[in-house]
DNA sequence: TAAGTGATCTCT
DNA sequence: GAGATCACTTAA
């Protein structure tokens, strides 16, 4: 059992709280009959109306309004006909901003093994994986909506885990300038695997 | 490397 | 209303 992380957490700039994110725990509900958690191990940063590669810079639409809402909630999108993206919606309520959610160790494979645990790797996988869609768009994240997230104490081999920052994966649309920007953040692995 | 898949957004 | 695009995954 953890801390649940509150809203306050998010409310601060969207790269810190990218970083902050990597080693807390996204825990859910919404599998029927069993609750799952990801340690989270890979962020990106979406971060303001300048951002080009923010589905925020030509501003508020339909589908990203959750960006401009109140931090801590969930902006949930669908893409390529069949996947579902988390981000939860960062900084002060209409400036719009969120972090990606791509990557996390499940906690069933995470404890008392030797070997590597295994990594759920990529966006739409950890969203398919804690079973989340469209339904929790919008919604903050809050125990009672069944989607959360925690911290707790690291995994074994990551107590003292370093941070990579660098560019942000499919987003060469945005131009050189802010496809270049190091948003993504990831959780550097143990040299050893386990404990 | 390329296909699959359908909502969303931008232009007519 | 039409056409292009897409913060991806999987099979080859």
């Amino acid at each position: 059992m953890g801390t649940i992380l509150p809203r306050a957490f998010f409310d601060g700039p969207t790269a810190e709280i990218a970083r902050g994110l990597l080693g807390a725990w996204i825990v859910s509900d919404l599998v029927p009959g069993a609750r799952r958690a990801l340690m989270i191990t890979e962020t990106e940063a979406y971060d303001g109306p300048r951002d080009r590669a923010s589905h925020a810079h030509r501003g508020i639409t339909l589908r990203n309004r959750p960006m401009f809402g109140p931090p801590g909630a969930f902006y949930i999108y669908f893409v390529y006909g069949m996947h579902w993206m988390v981000n939860v919606v960062t900084g002060p309520e209409h400036y719009p901003a969120a972090v990606l959610l791509r990557a996390g160790i499940p906690e069933e494979r995470a404890a008392g093994r030797d070997i590597m645990p295994a990594t759920i790797k990529g966006p739409a996988l950890l969203a398919r994986h804690l079973g989340i869609t469209g339904r929790m768009n919008g919604l903050p994240a809050e125990k009672k909506n069944g989607l959360w997230f925690e911290s707790r104490a690291a995994l074994p081999g990551y107590e003292h885990s370093k941070i990579a920052a660098s560019r942000r994966v499919g987003v060469e649309y945005a131009g050189p300038l802010w496809s270049a920007r190091k948003y993504n953040f990831t959780l550097l692995p143990p040299r050893r695997p386990g404990a």
